[in-house]
DNA sequence: TACCTAACGAGACGAACCGTTCATATACAA
DNA sequence: TTGTATATGAACGGTTCGTCTCGTTAGGTA
């Protein structure tokens, strides 16, 4: 019969008046796997519903753009930020270069690219990954504080300047697809600089 | 007769086996004034055709991707990279900086972001923009380079690493639209690190 | 229980965009 | 003058966009 043949093809269905959480993980998931297979450009609405096997309104309904799509991908491969301790700060630094690129060399790296590009064309992406990237500033300046306040740091460094910088330095590693440079020699040239003392 | 409609309408038309300088001129002006009139998202192969009253196929014959078409924009529009040499790095820096941000802030800024942003999905784009940048790091190489002959700087400097820095500084303010901070600020944090002596 | 509301898949719809094809117009060479 | 090569603009089929409607499903409420 009619209403059996779409439930022989596939289940998923409405559950009731609430967000299907089969339906968000499928439509995620066919939306990171377009994107890995077929680049940046090969992530349309309607590929991603064909692939999904979900409705366009569906789609639509949670992510009105296809710049809240990529967040939405971003979300779900993202894990918590940790900052290391180590006491120095030139190391601290190191290590997190060290985490951050072999987090993006995975697929995070490639989605969380087309985030930045997409927040060149959609003020609404701009502005939640300026929220997100000031979550990483605060990080940051608090790490750079802690240190000032051991004696580590000179008295006149700005911290947000400083923290402003190497969140720029990975950025720009991302964006020219240099994930495979040593942390160690970042964290040297950001933490004392080039002039001589 | 129908052979002079269109000469009626508009005049420009093909000018024998050789490019037509006008048309390159009217393509590239409508893909900029489309660009800052409606955004990103707003430059699109069909509305430069329209705007500029010209045929798709000789906007594809001379730009194929509309990554192409953008890099044709920015060149048109680019001056001349000079350095300062004043003989002190941290004001060579400052200076740079300053230039570049006022430069941005007319309308080759959002060129060169979308630039950015179309190198993460098109690899031709990517290699245009890696080698603009490689001579972008070559002149800073050789600023540096000089300033450590003249025994400015420690000995242990990385200089390609150093310009890199300058220039993932100055992406990252335009790609987070904050090209009104002050060059000397910047120039500092770089100049002199953070850690105490 | 019976009704209301909301999520879901499917796909139709017009508009816009993409990249190509084709016919024509022009300059240059033989 | 005639032939050839290239630039140019209009038109074409296919894809994507964003919206909309439809029938179906199931939770929430009275």
């Amino acid at each position: 019969m009619d209403q059996h043949r779409q439930s022989e093809t596939h289940q998923r269905r409405s559950i009731g008046a609430r967000k299907n959480p089969n339906t968000e993980a499928a439509i995620l998931d066919a939306a990171l796997k377009l994107l890995l297979a077929k680049g940046g450009k090969g992530l349309s609405m309607d590929a991603v519903a064909r692939e999904a096997k979900a409705g366009k309104a569906t789609i639509y309904r949670w992510w009105p753009t296809r710049g809240a799509l990529l967040l939405g991908v971003y979300a779900r491969i993202k894990g918590a930020h940790v900052h290391a301790d180590t006491g120095c700060i030139e190391t601290d630094i190191a290590a997190f270069f060290e985490h951050v690129f072999e987090f993006w060399q995975k697929d995070a790296g490639r989605v969380f690219a087309l985030i930045i590009a997409e927040a060149q064309s959609d003020l609404d992406v701009a502005e939640a990954l300026a929220a997100y990237r000031s979550e990483r500033i605060n990080d940051w300046m608090t790490v750079f504080e802690r240190a000032k306040e051991r004696g580590e740091l000179r008295d006149t460094v700005d911290c947000k300047l400083a923290a402003d910088t190497i969140i720029a330095t990975a950025w720009h590693h991302l964006l020219t697809n240099r994930l495979d440079v040593k942390g160690s020699d970042l964290a040297r040239t950001l933490a004392y600089g080039v002039v001589k003392s």
